[in-house]
DNA sequence: TGCAAAATTCCGCGATCACAAAATACTCCC
DNA sequence: GGGAGTATTTTGTGATCGCGGAATTTTGCA
């Protein structure tokens, strides 16, 4: 039998340390404070963050696997440079699967989650005027998970994850390269209207704006983006 | 400047021990030899490796990185039980990966790996006239990915691998129901007509065999197969 | 001053230990 | 015999150590 409640305290949320570890480098990385080619070495980012090299190592093996980082031939992670290759391929790919993801979900969203959207999308346009890129690109995550999120497909949404893994570490150090300019962004922002096809449950309209919006940007980003 | 070879031996390849058992895991989990729900505790893995828990327990975390393993609340490892929702998602994602790579593929393919597909298609079907599951199962996956890799994409590549390491663990199980019967796959077997329309350069032909390749394990398995 | 050789530091890797919590085995009493 | 309570073992987790090799800095000679 369960003891009686006590003062009514819940009980103590607490996870292990490579997770917090983990959680803290993929944010660090989804959010450009690490640069292409750096390296990530254990026993430094364990002194950096206080604790011993174990944590370190479990984080960047999972990072690794998830190839969000590559290892080198004497096992030193780096984070591998974006070429315009890999950006095409990576872009290409997300072609196939996100369009697909935001098709889905139109047909499942929620009120709720819809309502959510639409807020998501009002932040959004304030953090392009206000020229604030880390909000924007925050704010272009959430929108983007949150519409994903209701395709009901965990697999699809993993494999979503993955690449965003990849190409979302770059995105800001794009960004810094035209002059902290995001007018240029607002003029290919489709979040509106995906919100607006979405409330009129058009399947096929969500998914060909996300191809547009994955198609404006890659282009935008081969012109202007600074590559390796 | 580099020494003179002293007896023409090369470099000796070795590579880390978390490396090793990583294959080893991945190869046992792809050819079924794992019961699903099995719990994987790094020590009781580390005896019987013969090594320490460092390694295993790195090649653990890898896995569960891509979701091929499933992490208690109490932080240990297990092989999650295959449901038909969780197969259904699973091979509905296939169908958005599979046949765009297959497409991709025919159209770059050399034909050195034509040469080798057909080779594989060969004993593949052998393989299935001699009964012979694993040896099936294996070519299986050889012909598949021989025609994934042609396709030019190594991120697409990637997803079409963690699908895989989701999936597989469980074909061999599945397989092993119908009284070793393996005609019945025989007759849903495209890979001859996939190389075949291979070798007409047929890119929408060898995506849409593709489809129906998945389709139809697809519901032969959720027919005869076995459940969670 | 330039540059190669030597000394030192850094780092990946694997083993081992300690600790707490969880799982399992065991005991003992009804 | 059965079940509650206890003892023992197992296990995840993180820290620390040692080894060998790589990388970096220092040194010393021309």
């Amino acid at each position: 039998m369960t003891q009686p409640p006590l003062i009514g305290l819940g009980p103590i949320q607490t996870q292990p340390l490579h997770e917090v570890v983990y959680e803290r480098l993929r944010h660090a990385l989804m959010s450009g404070q690490i640069a292409p080619g750096r390296k990530l070495t254990s026993r430094k980012l364990a002194r950096e963050l206080g604790t011993s090299d174990m944590p370190v190592r479990s984080a960047l093996l999972r990072l690794q696997a998830l190839q969000a980082l590559h290892q080198l031939d004497n096992g030193s992670m780096i984070l591998p440079a974006m070429t315009r290759e890999r950006f095409s391929d990576l872009m290409t790919t997300r072609l196939i699967c996100e369009p697909t993801a935001a098709r889905r979900a139109a047909s499942r969203m929620t009120p709720a989650a819809l309502l959510n959207l639409r807020q998501v999308a009002i932040a959004l346009k304030s953090a392009a005027q206000d020229q604030d890129i880390d909000a924007y690109l925050l704010h272009n995550h959430d929108f983007k998970f949150g519409l994903y999120a209701a395709c009901g497909s965990p697999s699809l949404l993993f494999l979503i994850e993955t690449l965003w893994l990849q190409v979302g570490p770059f995105l800001r150090q794009f960004s810094g390269q035209f002059d902290n300019d995001l007018r240029g962004i607002l003029e290919l922002d489709y979040h509106d209207e995906i919100v607006e096809r979405l409330n009129a449950k058009d399947s096929n309209g969500v998914a060909e704006l996300l191809e547009r919006d994955i198609r404006d940007g890659y282009s935008f980003l081969m012109e202007h983006g600074q590559f390796e």
